[in-house]
DNA sequence: GTCTATACAAAGATAGAC
DNA sequence: GTCTATCTTTGTATAGAC
């Protein structure tokens, strides 16, 4: 990794830090720079500004995680690594199982997903495509649906749950994230309907 | 009402849509003062700083929504107005149709929310305290409950899921909150366990 | 690449006149 | 009560030296 990449990762970490805890608009350069002991000028060398810092954030680190990409992969009809359908219960378990080791991430998530409410927010028209491009794959992925269940609702549903309860884990993460959802999936996937689709 | 109380008032209904948007870090009191009309010194002559002018939000507005302390009253075991125990799934029908009707209020909690997780938020402290109040009347109030049911973990995965799809809701409001929720009532309270006790 | 210097606006808050 | 004036700090950003 170039000397170059290294230090804009420790910009990107500081801002993340500092951004989930203080959202976009009440993180200023300063305490940026302040974090990684570089000088505000300095860091502005390496990312123009204050929105493309969140720009960077955003696709060099949130975007495209691993995991997913490979789950994705081995469950979409077509694909060269495709593996056959999957219950949605596993995407959840899978979900919660990731997050439980970035909760930087999980809060950064959850403030922009309350501040890009607001239009004129910089991360705005990012988090309305997000939102369709997660429902286009959902509709690609090859589920594995007990019948009469509709895919789009339940997964709405689902979505709501796991935004809310990751806010409750990190407001006490005493109990881990995987436990807190095995209770919700409970609720949510219950017998006999869902049995032998989890 | 006094013209203090109703100066106070439009400084108040402002912060809260600004804070509501921005979050309090995010929005200045020259933003807020812009908005009534007056100056950012006739403003602070009014609510003395910043942080309490939230705590003047949260005391004065978000505390104590009449239609809860009615329906806590109701169905709290000793209380005068007891009228008997009620099903929990009746309760979160209210808090979507309470809600529905205050978009601005329910994007200020969610924003705040996540805001507090940080410990040096001014209003941190009062969303713990917050938290166990709500735990405790929980257990106080007298439910109708299926056997078998755990009422603490139950009220915290229907919190979660309420929480996520008020957000979700404020994304898009082209749906309306309490049809949003009958969607999740369904499934976080399914046959045959809940019939008869929704 | 990293710094100093600087610009220039906006932040929260106080003092005091009317 | 409401204003003007002022203070001090902090905000984003640019120019230019090394």
């Amino acid at each position: 990794m170039s000397k170059f990449d290294d230090r804009l990762d420790t910009i990107l970490d500081a801002a993340t830090e500092l951004m989930a805890k203080y959202g976009f608009y009440g993180t200023s350069l300063d305490r940026i720079s302040d974090m990684t002991g570089m000088s505000k000028q300095n860091l502005l060398y390496y990312v123009k500004n204050k929105k493309n810092l969140l720009t960077l954030i955003i696709t060099e680190r949130y975007d495209e995680t691993p995991e997913f990409v490979s789950f994705t992969n081995r469950h979409t009809r077509g694909n060269p690594e495709y593996e056959g359908p999957t219950p949605l219960p596993a995407y959840y378990r899978l979900l919660a199982r990731v997050n439980e080791q970035r909760p930087v991430f999980v809060q950064l998530f959850s403030m922009l997903n309350v501040e890009t409410l607001e239009p004129s927010h910089p991360a705005h028209d990012y988090f309305v495509k997000r939102e369709n491009k997660i429902l286009t794959r959902g509709g690609n992925t090859d589920w594995q649906l007990p019948p009469g269940v509709d895919l789009h609702t339940t997964m709405r549903v689902c979505d709501a749950t796991m935004d809310g309860i990751q806010v409750q884990w990190l407001h006490d993460t005493s109990t881990p994230l995987t436990e807190l959802w095995a209770a919700c999936e409970e609720r949510l996937f219950p017998s006999p309907t869902w049995d032998g689709y989890r």
